[in-house]
DNA sequence: GAGTTTGAAACT
DNA sequence: CAGTTTCAAACTC
């Protein structure tokens, strides 16, 4: 526990990128390589060491000690994770140490946690390191590894959290005792009521994880796996998100209670046909709801929360990455970025704005696959571009934007630390037994700390 | 401002 | 996965 704390603290202190984690998709990449199918069309379920599926019609397959295999049923498209039995020895090649570029978490985007396909894939890591026997280390998370990882704390995974006992899990408002749900409301703040909110919305149309509660239910909660009270988890994954939402993860982010950027900048989409629905929208590309658009039919807004949520969820099972920037950051310091897809120019050169890297002030990558492009560094054409200059607008833009938002220092890392701290201490409250109102207590406490941290890092930068 | 061009996204 | 269609932004006149 202490070497985990220590090792998110030292991340919340150099923003270090690779660190410790055991996650879905590297499981996943695992499963793999030893020839198991776990894309086979809409129905994914697996069972292997230490997942626990779950899920409506199911059935539980459970980890074959014996035979150490991995069964499909492919009747749920959910699945847990557990720490491996203490007696299952890792005969896999492990995996630990992962680095990823940035993520995005749309803004009020709870299908992130609640749709496993995305730590299914997406995020490359690269492999190596041991197996913790002990149970995951939660660092450097992704927003589905966060989903895993809240759910791989839970140290059971006894038999009797077959199907049937998921399929009777009540929700967290219907396990709790009213007044514990009362005061996990108002502790967890408007984030809470906004998703129960959207639960409710989405209601049995909701193709989610639960026909009642999504984003709860994907939470370990239930009468055989309550060795963590339901609160923390709640806590621990919704400050986990609320944490996300509300830091410059995505430039244009805004967090649900408020935006930390100024929308009226935004630029204002013109869509006709989308509703504002589909990527071709700029704003729901970038996660904000249209506001001051010329747009017609739109639907990208607070009125229609619930088809704008359908959308956001298709597009992320048709691509877990549909929102994240397309513009990767460049190493810390730099302004300039690379574009993470690539562009497919073919008659613009790469010198107009038709192209996004061009449009981006960033060069040509060989992640493109544009035909005929100037915009590359020795490109005499590129040579003339009035944003090639440290003195030229966009460079003083991007300076200043930089000085206006002392928050861009939270980021991804840090996020992560940050969670993983909460993470780790939630573990310690659970081990050490304490009470619920101690343990929220004590996360809370580490969460201030963290925040601290964080405050004293920008007023050290911002005055430097 | 209307029409054209362009390339990403969506679809087949 | 490649080809085609749809879409909205960028561009031109």
């Amino acid at each position: 526990m202490s070497c985990l704390k220590e090792q998110n603290q030292r991340s919340l202190d150099n923003g270090s990128e690779t660190s410790a984690v055991y996650s879905s998709e590297n499981y996943v990449r695992h499963l793999r390589t030893l020839d198991v199918n776990i894309d086979s069309g809409d129905h994914t379920d697996f069972s292997v060491p230490g997942v626990m599926p779950h899920g409506s019609g199911g059935e539980w397959s459970g980890y074959s000690r014996e035979a150490g295999s991995s069964r499909m049923d492919h009747h749920c498209t959910n699945y847990r994770f557990y720490p491996p039995p203490h007696d299952a020895e890792p005969s896999l090649p492990q995996y630990q140490f992962a680095t990823h570029g940035d993520f995005v978490l749309p803004q009020s985007s709870p299908f992130h946690l609640m749709n496993p396909s995305l730590a299914n894939n997406s995020h490359l890591s690269s492999l190596g390191g041991q197996w913790s026997s002990e149970g995951p280390v939660h660092s450097n998370m992704l927003s589905g590894e966060i989903y895993d990882a809240v759910a791989s704390i839970c140290p059971d995974s006894k038999d009797d959290h077959g199907p049937e006992s998921y399929r009777k899990q009540e929700t967290m408002a219907e396990l709790m005792p009213q007044n514990q749900m009362d005061s996990s409301q108002s502790a967890n703040g408007p984030l809470t009521v906004y998703l129960q909110h959207l639960d409710h919305q989405l209601g049995e149309n909701a193709t989610l994880l639960s026909p009642t509660c999504p984003l709860l239910a994907c939470l370990p909660l239930g009468p055989t796996t309550a060795s963590f009270p339901p609160t923390i988890w709640s806590s621990l994954v919704l400050l986990a998100l609320d944490t996300a939402t509300t830091t410059c993860l995505h430039p244009t982010f805004h967090s649900l209670n408020g935006s930390l950027w100024d929308s009226k900048s935004k630029k204002p989409c013109n869509c006709t046909k989308s509703q504002c629905l589909k990527l071709y929208c700029d704003c729901f590309a970038n996660g904000d709801v249209c506001s001051n658009c010329n747009c017609i039919n739109c639907c990208n807004n607070n009125e229609h929360e619930s088809e704008r949520y359908k959308a956001i969820k298709i597009c992320l099972d048709r691509n877990p990455e549909a929102f994240r920037p397309k513009i990767g950051n460049g190493k810390l310091g730099e302004i300039k970025g690379r574009h993470n897809k690539g562009c497919n120019c073919k008659r613009s050169g790469c010198l107009k704005n038709y192209c996004e890297c061009y449009e981006a002030k960033i060069m040509c990558s060989s992640t493109c696959k544009c035909v005929g492009c100037r915009n590359y560094e020795d490109s005499p054409e590129r040579k003339t571009m009035v944003w090639d200059s440290p003195d030229t607008t966009f460079y003083k833009k991007a300076k200043c934007d930089k000085d206006k938002c002392p928050l861009s220092c939270i980021t991804l890392d840090v996020v992560e630390a940050t969670c993983g701290c909460l993470l780790a201490q939630a573990e310690e409250a659970e081990k050490e037994g304490y009470m619920l109102c101690q343990a929220e207590k004590m996360i809370l406490d580490e969460f201030g700390q963290c925040l601290t941290q964080i405050v004293r890092s920008i007023f050290k930068s911002t005055s430097s």
